[in-house]
RNA sequence: GGCUGGGUAGCUCAGCUGGUUAGAGCGCACGACUCAUAAUCGUGAGGUCGGGAGUUCAAGUCUCCCCCCCGCCA
């Protein structure tokens, strides 16, 4: 039994995330965790929201909120959203928890000890009137690049010019419209990356387990070498600067750098998570106290890659204590939206919750699964959802679940029955059964989900035409033993299609799996060979038929989605 | 501008180190079946694999140039 600690990219406390969000790293990560139980290995799947920063503190502005309350409502939003749509989690955390505070001053004491960190002055957008910094987001005004009037401090949403807060023109405050604004200096804290780049280079290099893509953007960060980065800000809302565990001097007013202290939320996460529960959070994040066996796999979009390869073990790995660092990691691309992007600042496209109000999670799940935006950028469009959901669930696999139990109800009494032997029919469908486990397992462990789903829609598909093989329907009239042999293995093939699905759609899965009366301890992933499992439940067990599994999308629906969501304009 | 990735049937995508008539799902057409959510099963049509040049006995698959798309970095 192999030990694996999953994590996905930390959801951005600012508001209900959409479904580009959760097909780009939480979902995965569920689906994948929820394989790796099933086969009885030893996963911590944990996952936080990541809540300082300007961007929380404005939103919680502009909400009327102090920034701690606002983040203590939209954790508990993201929380629940998460868990509706089945994220099963061991541990969804928070980045503002005490643990991860003290952790991220453990680290920048530890690395300042290492001497990687040193203190520097720099020029900052003070506002007078506001008597306060504006870092980042806090400062607004005319992009030098684009001309633009209404640039960000850290960036313009025109040209996506990355900026310096002091370079805007006619800047002015975000908090108050303040022009009386003058540049002073101030200390902060900077994390001598140039000084670990060697060290990093060879564990990149020592990494095994890294898609393509991955590997080449740390190199190309390495390779254009690594800029010293300020850690922190002028800022209330965040990881308060310490030296030797009490305040640091002059530092009162700042706080670390949101990009410093989010990933650590994975480790204090894990702490938070082995304080409720009475576990051992060290031998999962420590390899000298048990978690040099760990398998560790991340998860998250692609923009977030250099922060995972580099920045992130550049604080581990500088720190010279014994942390464990990422074994293997997948990266996706973009779901886009009618051509464009999904975008959170522009409500464009169809968010979590709201998701939800239109479809049960497994609908979502399985989409955002089986159509992931694994290879390229994918497109979301109602039209390919309407037909993804109709044909793979509604037909291939809530149809033949239907047809199958309300078959053997009316001809059967609603039992498993028995006679009869199996055949050349079954042994057919064995053969899919052997040949479908086999390479659906093998896809989830390198993570290729669009695989998985097509080889588990593919076992399903099998056992359809199994049936238009078999055919007891014809056989009932004849030949009762023979038609017995058919509901038989139909059945079974039913729970093992559920067996399968369970990491995709649990929902579901457990609605069929429940009305045939599988015991929890059978629903692990199967083993044996295809004409033992075919032949698995026992004879004269009674089942019921479940509801419509999944109901289908009509036309009319999808006019009104596209409607109420803008679609195609 | 520099750098990944991508441009393959109407649509969404597979195609590893170059090798028989380029594949899957959806959609479409036709046929079969009637147990089932008008579901299912089978058959078929459909591609000069972004464009051009080259290497090779042989190239979506390698090299060079060009054109588009997404992203990252400037």
């Amino acid at each position: 039994m192999a030990r694996i600690l999953i994590t996905s990219a930390l959801p951005y406390i600012n508001g209900v995330k959409h479904l580009g969000n959760l097909a780009g790293s939480m979902l995965p990560a569920d689906v994948y965790a929820r394989f790796q139980r099933l086969r009885g290995h030893e996963v911590l799947s944990i996952c936080a929201t990541d809540e300082h920063g300007t961007p929380a503190e404005l939103a919680a502005a502009a909400a009327g909120q102090d920034v701690r309350t606002y983040c203590d409502e939209q954790h508990e939003i993201q929380k629940d959203l998460g868990e509706r749509y089945g994220l099963a989690w061991d541990h969804f955390g928070r980045t503002s928890s005490a643990a991860n505070a003290e952790l991220t001053q453990h680290f920048a004491e530890v690395l300042e000890a290492k001497g990687l960190i040193e203190e520097v002055t720099e020029q900052q957008v003070f506002s007078i009137d506001d008597d306060r910094f504006l870092p980042d987001r806090y400062v607004e005004g005319t992009c030098p690049n684009c001309g633009f009037e209404k640039a960000r401090g850290d960036q313009c949403d025109n040209c996506s010019k990355l900026l310096d807060p002091i370079d805007l023109i006619d800047p002015y405050s975000a908090v108050s419209g303040s022009k009386n604004l003058e540049v002073r200096d101030t200390r902060h804290l900077r994390l001598k990356q140039t000084v670990v780049e060697e060290r990093l280079r060879e564990w990149v290099n020592a990494s095994t387990d890294w898609p393509p893509l991955a590997k080449s953007i740390a190199n190309k960060w390495l390779d254009e070498g690594l800029r010293d980065r300020t850690i922190t800000r002028d800022l209330k809302w965040g990881v308060p600067v310490t030296k030797d565990g009490k305040p640091r001097e002059g530092f009162e007013n700042k706080v670390f750098y949101v990009w410093f202290d989010a990933p650590i939320g994975y480790i204090s996460a894990t702490r938070e998570w082995a304080e409720k529960t009475g576990e051992d959070w060290q031998r999962w994040w420590r390899t000298d106290k048990g978690a040099d066996d760990v398998s560790y796999v991340q998860f998250m979009g692609k923009d977030n890659v250099a922060f995972h390869t580099v920045s992130f073990p550049a604080t581990l790995l500088g720190s010279e204590e014994p942390w464990k660092t990422v074994d293997k990691l997948k990266a996706f691309n973009w779901l886009n939206w009618y051509g464009g992007k999904f975008s959170t600042s522009n409500k464009r496209g169809v968010f979590m919750d709201q998701a939800l109000e239109l479809l049960p999670a497994d609908y979502w799940r399985w989409y955002l699964t089986a159509y992931a935006p694994e290879g390229a950028d994918a497109q979301f469009t109602w039209e390919h959802f309407q037909g993804a959901i109709n044909t793979d669930l509604a037909n291939v696999l809530g149809n033949m679940v239907n047809r199958v139990l309300k078959f053997a109800t009316s001809r059967f009494d609603g039992v498993v029955p028995d006679g009869g032997e199996p055949g050349e029919h079954e042994a057919w469908l064995a053969g899919e059964v052997d040949a479908r486990l086999k390479a659906i397992a093998e896809h989830y462990d390198v993570m290729d989900f669009r695989k998985a789903a097509a080889e588990t829609r593919a076992l399903w598909a099998a056992g359809n035409e199994y049936l238009t093989r078999a055919e007891p329907w014809s056989h009932f009239k004849t030949d009762k033993d023979k038609a017995a042999v058919g509901v038989r293995t139909g059945i079974n093939l039913i729970a093992l299609s559920a067996i399968v699905a369970q990491p995709v759609i649990p929902t579901a899965a457990k609605t069929i799996l429940d009305a045939i009366g599988v015991p929890d301890e059978n629903r692990t992933w199967p083993t044996g060979k295809g004409a033992d499992l075919l032949d698995a439940l026992p004879r004269g067990l009674a089942f019921t038929v479940p509801d419509v599994l999944f109901a289908k999308v009509d036309d009319d629906r999808v006019a009104e989605w596209t409607e109420r969501f803008g679609g195609a304009d």
